[in-house]
DNA sequence: GAGTTTGAAACT
DNA sequence: CAGTTTCAAACTC
């Protein structure tokens, strides 16, 4: 009744005439198409490729989120442009909120794949025109989708999303078919919104399944745990396995394989379909998230709730096949999971249910604690936070297309200094992250069967070798490198052995979406390193204008300085190693694109989100 | 499940 | 910046 906003919004469009240039979908891709016009370098690759593996909404910096006054545009905005305003009210609606995304994929998956989509953008909005006059939804989805993900792999899971959920997708159709016949234009607006709303979830909670954690609001974050289990492999905690597995009754339960997912649609849909004065009422309430973040265990305790001791559930997680990293659950006694000793607070995620921390202080009723601490440590360390391994973008995109193909390289960003474990035990970051030793390491005996950090391992002598590895034993780690133990619990593939890695090289010769590369390494909130990958997704114009200009005078910087951040302990925090090409002729690449992209040290995500 | 080992993080 | 301590995960039994 008092929403005069909504009706003004549809009347003026009568239902019986929506044509897919009319439909919200519609609307929902011509609006992704700013992002490409904006600035005419094609930043869109290099976000597909960016691992903002930043932390979540909690984590990040104030910045971050900058663009949430533009939710206060009028609903005429909302409507027209769907998806970005959904996305502005959800992190509205649950501002700082952020909830551990047990699935996990965390930071490393990045979705927002814009790939040039300008050119396959056009051409799918062409071929929906052609079909304008009987609009196929389950086309028109999977334009939107490969569109999104660029890959036709990830299309494909998308697809196979929706297959799973064929009963919520009819739903889905029926209810915009049922809007062409609505009797208001109130209710068209609420069914139209509800259904769009839904395949806007769909897409976007697939999309920004490694995104999650870094959007506020729990929604992004669940829904992406929920896409996750489709998608990627490696993500997706046993929730998801058991919501798969469920018989979706809706759409909403399509999504709540677990309460968080659940939760997150609601609250997605809350936005939508409730007037502005709702959202902002909505967000000041969401003040206490700890109370939104009570009620999300709520939900899983139906699915998982049986206590399980931090071995046991480390170990159930890694069993089902998500990876250690996939899915942070920390047993933290005395660091009150406020320090990086934490693996939760480490990765950016609160701890939750499943954690087995005492006195635990990172949970969004203590954000205030938590990001606190997150500034101390990253004043001593603007990469703490920073995703721990990184990897060339290239390489993931590989991965997309053939599982079974290897990243071009992956690298922890430090090092490692093993002494005893010889790299071979996940005690050692490299191991525990899926890659190879670097020169960034300090090791000694390195025998990382994902590589050796002196890149000797099948090229170059052993000369060099610094570790203090016995050369006699060359022979025996070479064939220990071909037969890489599978690394226990650990799903990412073998790899190349890093000295082997072709990492391009040319990373300063890169085109303008190299900038991003740079960014993405540098994922932290501090300092020059604030270039979020997921907020680009929803980012305004103007937004996009900004962080673009911020990432080209970041990479001004960062292409024409040596980079090799030390952080405060000392310890090598490097990023100009990997551009270096006189400091490691293997790292060469004639590949185009170097960018390089993060993945959750335990489970790769593969990315996100 | 308890105890040990390990190396990162934190501290001095 | 190096050495030491603290910490929690990884590992072993």
């Amino acid at each position: 009744m008092d929403t005069p906003e909504k009706s003004e919004t549809q009347i003026g469009t009568p239902v019986s005439k929506l044509k897919v240039e009319d439909s919200p979908v519609f609307s929902y891709i011509c609006n992704l198409s700013p992002i490409k016009t904006i600035k005419p370098i094609p930043i869109t690759c290099p976000l597909s490729s960016l691992n903002f593996a930043s932390p979540p909404s909690v984590f990040t910096s104030p910045h971050a989120v900058s663009h949430k006054e533009s939710r206060f545009r009028s609903q005429k905005d909302v409507s027209a442009s769907k998806e970005v305003g959904e996305e502005e009210a959800l992190v509205g609606s649950e501002p700082e909120q952020s909830y551990k995304n047990d699935c996990n994929t965390p930071r490393v998956t990045n979705d927002v794949k814009d790939n040039g989509c300008g050119k396959d953008l056009q051409v799918m909005m062409d071929n929906v025109k052609k079909k304008s006059d009987t609009p196929d939804w389950e086309t028109l989805i999977a334009a939107t989708t490969e569109l999104i993900y660029g890959s036709p792999r990830e299309s494909e899971a998308f697809s196979c999303l929706l297959k799973k959920t064929s009963n919520s997708e009819a739903r889905l159709r029926g209810s915009i078919t049922a809007t062409s016949v609505a009797v208001t234009n109130t209710d068209v607006v609420n069914n139209e919104s509800e259904s769009v709303d839904a395949l806007s979830i769909l897409h976007r909670g697939v999309r920004r399944r490694c995104l999650d954690f870094e959007v506020k609001g729990k929604n992004q974050q669940t829904l992406g745990e929920s896409s996750s289990s489709c998608v990627v492999p490696s993500i997706g905690l046993h929730l998801n396995t058991i919501a798969m597995s469920s018989k979706d009754k809706n759409v909403a339960n399509e999504y709540s394989f677990s309460g968080n997912i659940k939760v997150g649609v609601q609250s997605s849909l809350t936005p939508v379909l409730h007037s502005q004065h709702d959202i902002v009422r909505e967000n000041e309430s969401g003040k206490d998230s700890g109370q939104i973040i009570e009620v999300v265990p709520k939900s899983l305790a139906s699915v998982d709730l049986t206590p399980i001791s931090p071995k046991k559930k480390r170990r159930k997680s890694e069993q089902s096949g998500e990876g250690d990293s996939s899915c942070k659950r920390c047993n933290c006694k005395k660091s009150k999971c406020l320090k990086l000793y934490c693996e939760c607070f480490a990765a950016g995620f609160y701890c939750i249910e499943p954690c087995s921390c005492i006195n635990c202080f990172n949970k969004p009723i203590h954000k205030d604690v938590v990001l606190a601490t997150r500034k101390q440590i990253e004043s001593r360390n603007p990469l703490a936070f920073a995703p721990k391994v990184i990897r060339n973008s290239d390489s993931i995109i590989e991965v997309g297309e053939d599982a079974s193909k290897t990243p071009a390289s992956a690298r922890h960003k430090r090092g490692c200094n093993c002494k005893k474990s010889n790299c071979l035990k996940k005690y050692c970051e490299c191991y525990q992250g899926g890659v190879g030793c670097s020169i960034n390491c300090r090791c000694e005996g390195c025998k990382n069967a994902f590589g050796r950090k002196d890149g000797s391992l099948f090229e170059q002598d052993e000369e060099n070798e610094t570790s203090g590895t016995p050369g006699t034993k060359k022979t025996q780690q070479n064939v220990e490198l071909f037969k890489p133990a599978a690394p226990p619990s650990t799903p990412i593939p073998f790899r190349q052995p890093l000295a082997q890695l072709p990492i391009s090289s040319n990373n300063r010769l890169l085109p303008p979406q190299s900038h991003f590369h740079h960014g993405a390494i540098g994922s932290s909130s501090s300092g020059i390193y604030n270039i979020r990958k997921p907020d680009m997704s929803l980012l305004s114009h103007s937004r996009i204008e900004t962080i673009t200009e911020d990432i080209d005078d970041m990479s001004e910087n960062l292409i024409h300085s040596p980079i090799t951040t030390l952080s405060p302990n000392s310890k090598r925090v490097s990023l100009s190693h990997l551009d270096s090409p006189e400091s490691t002729p293997w790292r060469r690449n004639g590949g185009g694109r170097n960018l390089i992209r993060s993945f959750p040290t335990f489970p790769s995500l593969t990315p996100h989100h």
